[in-house]
DNA sequence: TTTGAATGCGCC
DNA sequence: AAAAGGCGCATTCAAA
């Protein structure tokens, strides 16, 4: 077997936010290098357009794809010709992205995050390119306009490297050192696990998402519609506030001196003192007048312009000059921010005074005092975001922002960007839109617009229940937190009934039973339990916690000993996790702190996968003791479970990929379309949308068998799932087995 | 005009 | 005795 070094040069046209978008057809691959393991130098070729045989061929016996941000090239390869991509795949074949891999080799560092080639190669032996193509690229020439010698020498080396350079022997360089490193530091089986996972991910954005254009816009005008009535209403309470001012409902600045009394900087052209002359500054200007002697006008009497009038030209006033200059308006405020407490801003109002948060929580705190129009801001604060983030607007200099600006016209399909090497946790994140922070249907109508492609078709979900707690299982092995996981009970509850000193049972029925006579104050106890619960998980202190949960500090206490006495191992899983960091840590200068010097250290999981943690300086009372700098606790228990839960999701999604790739897509009746951290989306064909459901759970819920398959490892604990379908992704309802005919 | 910081808010 | 984590995108604002 052997691998197979690619890489392509395109045209880089932009559209739908994407720079040289794979799915614009005025893009196609210029130029395309490639190498085969043991061959002596590296190929490539030429093309000016789409043309059938413009797509990478690829030999039987290759058995890995290796590229530098590999799913650029995989998306242009699987437009060009998606057969070629899905038939190699169908053999076993695997990739491998250098710039994910080395992502994951320098334990997510930030400074990896998206890295380029050039960056990492020195570390790999080889030599930094000279690069005339950047450049031009930046001043916007297309590829195909560039000296394909040039090019040729970019992609594969120059004659005299003997063609066994550039791009394509760069990375075939990087690729040798990463999987000899991988291989050294037990990282190698952890890194091909989530190549799969990035090979369904590239599926994903290939498919993109299918958008109801006229659901979007008919909710849209109803949403500008109450944004209208809700400006109206507002516009009321700034009608005393001058035009000039151009007060913004939008302007955090604004908003404070309106609520807590300020100071407004605008600015306004106007006429101003000269400095010379002390008095209005004035254009200079310049009169013809005619030259007078006695009363009466002079004429040439000589010359070549004899006979013609003679005239001068003589200073005057001109118009007053006016320019830019900063006026003042004060406001009184309706409320006392001070003695409020109301968290203060770096910014400023416009003579330096403070500016105070005007965010929802402050807003909802300000609710039950005298500020009349705070319940209509609310309400335009959330329309100007949800129109402005996942519908459409045109911003101050004209340009279209939005979601929707990602609809592709010719076939209502957003390509969305699922990134692998954009989180210091190694969970995935999404951009271009953002389809990891679509709001939820609680919230808003958003998702009723996320429709299937197919006539008649539907659109699904699997979801984790609880995916961070199960991961905290699995890490911890605690014996009461795995057997309450594996018995299915509500966490709440048992929080519920440790804390209050009565049997599980008795907390389940008088928090979850309605007609229970003390239901509401239960069902408040559950609630308190919920809130401390997920902000313990992530590290809070015990006072954030107290504020949030509306408990003392001292009860707070109490339940973290309880919780401490219940889950015994979680602590230690913690605590294990801080010494490794400790003792892996090394000194480093932080050039952004004046190069003062910190520590970094890691902790590996048992799948591999490495976690990077730096030190902050140390709170007070321990500088006191002569600790100068400290992990931070919060980001010490999260990243594990974080990152964990999301290496499980990319484990699942590759093999997912895979059936759905061994089933060619149920014959294209089913794609993979998106994935948000703890859950999978799909877009069915209503002829298959049983069987493949049922075939996805499945899978999702192998993680114990996939844990043993993958890396050995023994899972003490279940991964359930919640399926859920229907005609778009607001309207969706549950799903189960037995539905199947 | 462009860029980066600050603020805010959507998701898990 | 002590810090809630991870993202991307919108607007505003100040500086270049």
């Amino acid at each position: 077997m052997a691998y197979l070094i690619f890489d392509e040069e395109t045209q880089i046209h932009k559209s739908h936010r994407r720079t040289a978008n794979p799915f614009d057809p005025l893009n196609f691959v210029v130029a395309r290098g490639w190498k085969k393991e043991g061959e002596p130098e590296c190929s490539a070729t030429f093309h000016t357009d789409h043309a059938d045989d413009n797509y990478l061929h690829i030999d039987p016996d290759v058995d890995v794809l290796v590229g530098h941000n590999i799913k650029f090239d995989l998306l242009y390869e699987l437009v060009a010709s998606e057969s070629n991509v899905q038939d190699y795949y169908r053999r076993g074949g695997r990739i491998w992205c250098t710039q994910y891999a080395e992502y994951l080799l320098r334990a997510q560092d930030r400074r990896f995050h998206m890295n380029s080639m050039d960056q990492i190669i020195e570390s790999y032996g080889g030599r930094k390119k000279i690069d005339g193509m950047k450049e031009l690229w930046k001043a916007g020439i297309q590829t195909s306009d560039m000296d394909q010698s040039m090019v040729l020498d970019y992609l594969i080396g120059t004659e005299d490297e003997g063609r066994n350079s550039g791009d394509i022997g760069n990375t075939e360089l990087i690729y040798l050192g990463q999987v000899k490193e991988a291989t050294e530091m037990g990282m190698l089986k952890m890194i091909q696990v989530r190549m799969d996972a990035l090979a369904a991910t590239t599926e994903m954005e290939y498919n993109g998402i299918k958008v109801d254009m006229k659901r979007a816009a008919s909710d849209l005008k109803g949403l500008n519609a109450a944004l209208t009535d809700a400006t109206a209403e507002l516009n009321e309470y700034t009608a005393d506030i001058p035009d000039e001012v151009g007060f913004s409902w939008s302007s955090v600045i604004h908003k404070s001196v309106l609520i807590y009394g300020g100071v407004i900087k605008y600015k306004k052209q106007t006429t101003y003192l000269d400095e010379k002359t002390g008095e209005l500054a004035r254009l200079k200007a310049v009169e013809k007048q005619a030259v007078m002697k006695d009363g009466e006008p002079v004429f040439y009497l000589s010359g070549k312009r004899k006979g013609e009038q003679k005239f001068k030209n003589v200073s005057v006033q001109g118009e007053l000059k006016v320019k830019y200059q900063d006026f003042f308006h004060t406001l009184p405020g309706y409320v006392d921010a001070k003695s409020l407490d109301i968290d203060k801003s770096t910014l400023t109002d416009g003579k330096g005074g403070p500016i105070y948060s005007t965010d929802k929580d402050t807003v909802i705190l300000l609710g039950n005092l005298d500020v009349p129009f705070l319940q209509a801001m609310g309400r335009k604060t959330a329309l100007d975001k949800e129109i402005g983030t996942y519908y459409v607007t045109t911003d101050k200099k004209g340009d279209m922002k939005g979601m929707l600006t990602c609809v592709q016209p010719r076939d209502h399909i957003i390509h969305h960007a699922l990134n692998h090497t954009s989180t210091v946790t190694s969970r995935l994140s999404a951009s271009n839109p953002n389809m990891q922070n679509i709001p939820r249907g609680d919230k808003s109508m958003i998702k009723a617009m996320f429709v299937s492609r197919f006539e008649g078709g539907k659109v699904a979900e699997i979801d984790y229940s609880q995916l961070e707690v199960v991961v905290m299982g699995l890490l911890s092995n605690d014996p009461k937190l795995v057997s309450d996981l594996l018995s299915k009970v509500d966490f709440h509850c048992v929080r519920v009934a440790a804390r209050e000193g009565v049997t599980y049972e008795e907390a389940l029925e008088w928090c979850k039973n309605e007609e229970h006579i003390n239901h509401a104050v239960w069902n408040v106890f559950r609630t308190e339990c919920k809130v401390f619960s997920f902000q313990r998980a992530y590290g809070a202190g015990a006072s954030t916690i107290a504020l949030s949960a509306n408990m003392t500090v001292d009860k707070v206490k109490e339940m973290i000993d309880v919780e401490e006495k219940m889950f015994p191992l979680v602590e230690a899983f913690h605590k294990g996790v801080e010494k490794e960091i400790n003792d892996t840590a090394e000194p480093f200068r932080d050039p952004d702190r004046g190069y003062r010097v910190y520590r970094k250290g890691t902790w590996q999981a048992p799948t591999g996968t490495l976690y990077g943690w730096r030190s902050w300086d140390a709170p007070k009372f321990m500088k006191e003791r002569g600790i100068d700098d400290t992990f931070s606790p919060p980001e010490i228990k999260n990243y594990p479970t974080q990152g964990t839960g999301g290496e499980i999701v990319q484990m699942v999604l590759g093999v997912l990929f895979r059936y759905f790739n061994k089933k060619n897509n149920w014959e294209g009746k089913a794609f993979l379309v998106n994935t948000v951290h703890d859950c999978v989306w799909f877009d069915l064909h209503p002829d298959v949308a049983d069987e493949v459901l049922g075939a996805a759970k499945h899978i999702m819920e192998s993680v114990p068998q996939l844990l043993k398959h993958f890396f050995g490892i023994d899972c003490p604990v279940p991964f359930p799932v919640d399926v859920e379908i229907g005609n778009n992704m607001l309207d969706l309802h549950h799903w189960k087995p037995h539905s199947l005919v």
